[in-house]
DNA sequence: CATCCGTTGTGACGGCTGTCACAGAGCAAA
DNA sequence: TTTGCTCTGTGACAGCCGTCACAACGGATG
């Protein structure tokens, strides 16, 4: 796996690359790994091959609260090699991933030698920051209900084809949706089965098809209110 | 006002100052005033040269979901300029505010030719991703009480003193806390009174003193069990 | 086929907390 | 003092939804 699919270095030539290559560690984790817990005082920087990972918190009564999912070519555990405080979460492999190391000062150090780097870095976070305060909104001024709509929601606009409808596939898990927005796996379990009796969605084979994207989001605006 | 106040401009020698402040325009906002308002399509980048400004959302009922408060120092807009997106939130003047006021292309300008600049940005979003996605735990971990008590406990926590005392002034309003914590008002008003009832807080003249933080620490961890 | 495990669907219940309503309190200005 | 504001305190109520419990399903694997 070549470390030009990560995206922060998208813009390095060859030789910036072969320098960074020099300076990482790889590793490869299998599904279901843990790959950083929380308060240990590592500062690495995991920069992903390949695989998927989800970065997650744990609620007291065990709910699990997802906050991330990443792919090949994104990179977790940043914010503790930018400002040295430690983990505030759990990062898992929910696919056998690779992965290249970095430590803290050389990322530093590479960040701070390639502008087109830090530019990267600025824009994942700020794409970080976006998802984040939207979530807030969400949490703070929805309920659970609607929540859970306008997440199906947004997943079907991003699939989303010319005649409005979209195909989830495959059919989200429900106790995975549930993490994504602060509930319940029942919760969850009950909305969809009301959207499914109104027909705003529908179990294809193994997908989730969407057959109106715009009907759906009426429902949601009107569930509000 | 110098732009040298400026944290992301920290590391900046005299001349890259003066060059900057060539491309800014100076405003001032009285008390109240509004700055920024979602969906606008302007990307313009908000570097605060005194005064305070409040980054809020509203939900339909009305109520106000503070996201992050800033002062002197500091900088609002700067996503619009990072990522193109619209406006997420508005801002408000909570005082009399003077800004420099810097456009999206010559921010990037200012960002990629400066290294030292690139990483206070990173740093400073770095800040507020954690500070986010501590809240989306908050939110979906704790009771409204709870999180009314871990506000306060976070506020006194940050000016203790060594005898473990606190002194918060002035007294926070409630309807602030409420909406840094995503709850109403009523209840930050419940949780302030059964508080003082078992002597955690008290007020003293126009501030409000947490005789012992520990304490307030404990009580918060039990009363969440 | 039988077994198992992860997933889904749904009822019942109870607690939290948002909302409404109203009474005070404190303070500045008239 | 009176008026008028913002801020505070507290009761009552109702609705949301998290939790528990259990049944059913389906796809793996033996």
């Amino acid at each position: 796996m070549k470390l030009s699919v990560v995206g922060i270095f998208a813009d390095l030539d060859e030789n910036a690359i072969e320098d960074v290559e020099r300076h990482v560690n790889r590793k490869t984790f299998s599904a279901g790994a843990q790959i950083i817990e929380p308060e240990s005082n590592s500062s690495d920087v995991y920069l992903i091959l390949s695989g998927q990972v989800r970065v997650v918190n744990y609620s007291l009564s065990g709910r699990e609260i997802t906050l991330e999912e990443i792919g090949a070519g994104g990179c977790v555990g940043q914010l503790s090699a930018i400002d040295g405080q430690p983990r505030s979460a759990y990062v898992v492999a929910v696919a056998d991933t690779s992965v290249a190391i970095l430590s803290p000062s050389n990322f530093k150090k590479v960040v701070k030698s390639h502008p087109s780097v830090a530019w990267n870095v600025i824009v994942e976070l700020a794409r970080i920051v976006r998802t984040s305060t939207r979530r807030i909104v969400d949490v703070s001024t929805l309920g659970a209900n609607e929540r859970v709509v306008a997440e199906i929601l947004r997943r079907a606009i991003e699939v989303c084809n010319g005649q409005g409808e979209a195909m989830l596939s495959p059919v989200p898990v429900h106790s995975e949706v549930a993490g994504r927005v602060s509930t319940s796996r029942e919760t969850v379990a009950r909305v969809m089965s009301t959207l499914g009796k109104r027909k705003l969605v529908a179990k294809v084979g193994t997908s989730l098809l969407v057959p109106d994207v715009r009907r759906l989001e009426e429902f949601l605006s009107e569930s509000i209110q």
